[in-house]
DNA sequence: TGTGTCTGCCC
DNA sequence: ATTCTGC
DNA sequence: GCAGAATGGGCAGACACA
């Protein structure tokens, strides 16, 4: 008799702590539906309390993942095959839902919407739970192989088919990547520490979180072993930390202002931050958002381990492609190429050599480093150390006035450096993972207020938002003038600059130039949602030209088949109404800019 | 077997 | 990457 | 000032499909 009650009890229990979708997807929708973090924390940490044996999984999804970013687990469908199964589910075109798209710039409500209106109601519908939801994406993350899109579209509609509308909103943001409830990672730190301690309890398990970049673990730690088991964490050699970043600043008087007396300052090389690992005769290497990349490297894998004289390390640097012969640094571009490769690594390898600058150590020989200030820590680099010719320091000096920081500037410009980097040597310059408190700060040569490098561009299309510029316009394509030719051709797409109210105008502003198709005179590969006749022109800051696969300005002149693009547009603010359309900026200005700005030679240090 | 599209990750 | 915005 | 969410160019790999 006692024995049947008490399997009755288990059998409530094991229902009870089985998080619902239906539960989460409605908590999501009202965190979506507040603007405030503290509400937003409040929701979260409730959940979190309740969520018990889901714990992960439910974190998971609230970051709309199944894996941490290091794992290397990724789901291999977004936006296109989410088309696909919202096509399938409701029986309606693709093309009629890419054109919904462009409308309401948000496939999760679509989605939801298509479903609300379907009549048929759900008769075989399965409850979802947060296990199964996250059990299916974790299945769609595992396929591979022909037919594998074909499989994972039919996991994802199975899903779907068992969805309640508010589910597939979040069902097809979870698996496009645009959760767009205003929940990031620090606000999931936060609600760790409100779910299993108080507020106050913040930093620590951000601390915590910088040395094990897994919230669900995290969560699960805390709620399992106290929130100040978390404290026990220790920093690891092969487990990555997370990266410090910069923040930025105009000019360098601002960054004096800023540093309050002596800085460092260092050279800002153009390539990819590396985060290295030694463990014994291991080495591993990871990226900025803590990727492996260890087996893209094997040359810098090799020099590490006959460079760095201690057993482990955690070190920080950037990876540059160079030239060993004449001593330059390539352009990013380049290093490109091999990030990410797996096939003719060899060959790629002899033509794009990689320097790792090394800037920062942030544990040697099992001493954290972390807490200490910037000065040790780069002492302790210097002494751990020894140059070779893939392994480098990056350059650095201590300056107190602008003057000289000013000539290490533009040495570092001669050398083929993005900028600089300014480092605070106070003693609460520790090594903070994020961009806080001023402790780094960029300055990059296009940061100064000299109109060098803007460009003034006419708008010859246009994409439809997405989130919050849903219902009007996301960018804009751009163009140069060949008055040549008579031919605009396309130099960047343009989505960044803009003010909500700027944004606002825009449709406004370009609807008396629309046409239903591309004007003549427009040369494009890419093809825009909105098209116009060439009339409107916008200043345009970018940092550099790069060779471009994809537009049409200047194609096949500097290098065959390839166009010129800019490197990270952005509109000025400046409407030039004052220009027509054919006095843009022309090809012509656009091959000397790319022209002047290629790199020099780096004398010494390398 | 070659090409185009999509995805994910660098900046 | 850059930029804008609400808190 | 922080945190989050819009948006850019462009690379390699995986897969679909002709």
């Amino acid at each position: 008799m006692k024995r049947k009650v008490d399997w009755r009890y288990l059998l409530v229990d094991i229902v009870f702590v089985c998080v619902r979708f239906l539960e989460l997807a409605e908590i999501l929708d009202k965190i979506e539906s507040t603007t405030k973090r503290l509400e937003m924390v409040d929701l979260i940490s409730s959940l979190l309390k309740r969520a018990e044996d889901d714990i992960r999984e439910t974190v998971f999804l609230l970051q709309g993942k199944v894996a941490p970013d290091y794992e290397g687990i990724e789901l291999g469908i977004a936006e296109k095959i989410a088309i696909r199964a919202l096509a399938s589910l409701s029986g309606l075109k693709e093309a009629t839902i890419e054109t919904e798209l462009v409308k309401k710039g948000d496939l999760g409500k679509i989605g939801e919407e298509l479903l609300r209106n379907k009549k048929q109601s759900s008769l075989l519908s399965e409850e979802l739970t947060v296990k199964k939801v996250y059990g299916s994406l974790l299945k769609i993350s595992k396929l591979s192989g022909g037919g594998s899109q074909t499989r994972k579209l039919q996991i994802l509609l199975d899903l779907l088919q068992n969805a309640e509308p508010v589910e597939v909103r979040y069902l097809i943001r979870i698996v496009t990547g645009k959760m767009r409830i205003g929940v990031a990672d620090m606000t999931i730190v936060d609600s760790i520490a409100v779910a299993f301690g108080t507020k106050e309890k913040s930093d620590m398990v951000e601390g915590a979180y910088n040395i094990m970049p897994n919230l669900p673990e995290l969560a699960y730690r805390a709620m399992s072993g106290g929130i100040d088991s978390l404290t026990s964490l220790k920093v690891t050699a092969g487990i990555p930390i997370r990266s410090m970043l910069a923040e930025r600043l105009p000019s360098l008087s601002d960054i004096l202002e800023k540093m309050d007396g002596r800085f460092a300052i260092e050279y800002k090389y153009d390539g990819l931050r590396t985060q290295v690992h030694k463990i014994g005769n291991k080495v591993e290497l990871f990226s900025r958002r803590l990727e492996n990349i260890t087996s893209q490297f094997p040359d810098i894998v090799e020099e590490i381990g006959k460079s760095v004289k201690a057993q482990n390390a955690i070190l920080d640097g950037e990876a540059v492609p160079f030239n060993l012969d004449t001593n330059e640094m390539l352009p990013f571009q380049e290093i490109s190429r091999r990030r990410g490769r797996k096939y003719d690594l060899k060959e790629t390898i002899e033509k794009i050599p990689v320097v790792l600058f090394l800037f920062d150590a942030m544990m040697i020989n099992g001493t954290n480093l972390m807490d200490v200030p910037y000065a040790q820590r780069r002492l302790k680099l210097t002494n751990t150390i020894e140059e070779s010719q893939n392994i480098k320091i990056a350059k650095s000096r201590v300056v107190s006035d602008v003057e000289s920081a000013e000539r290490f500037f533009n040495e570092a410009l001669e050398a083929g450096c993005e900028g600089i980097m300014a480092k605070s040597i106070e003693d609460k310059s520790i090594y903070k993972p994020g961009a806080r408190e001023f402790l780094w700060i960029k300055y990059k040569r296009e940061y100064q207020l000299e109109m060098e490098d803007t460009v003034d561009l006419v708008v010859v299309g246009a994409f439809g938002g997405q989130g919050k510029r849903s219902g009007g316009y996301g960018a804009l394509l751009m163009a140069v003038y060949s008055r040549e030719e008579d031919k605009f051709r396309t130099v960047c797409k343009l989505g960044s600059g803009f003010s909500d109210e700027q944004l606002d105008n825009l449709p406004r502003m370009l609807k008396p130039y629309s046409l239903k198709s591309r004007d003549h005179r427009v040369e494009s590969t890419i093809d825009a949602d909105f098209w116009f006749t060439p009339s409107l022109v916008l200043e345009v800051k970018g940092a550099e030209i790069t060779l471009s696969p994809t537009h049409t300005c200047c194609r096949d002149i500097v290098k065959k088949g390839a166009g010129l693009a800019i490197r990270f547009p952005r509109f000025t603010g400046k409407w030039r109404t004052d220009k027509k359309a054919d006095e843009a900026t022309n090809e012509q200005e656009i091959i000397e800019m790319y022209h002047s700005q290629r790199k020099k030679v780096l004398a010494d240090n390398a």
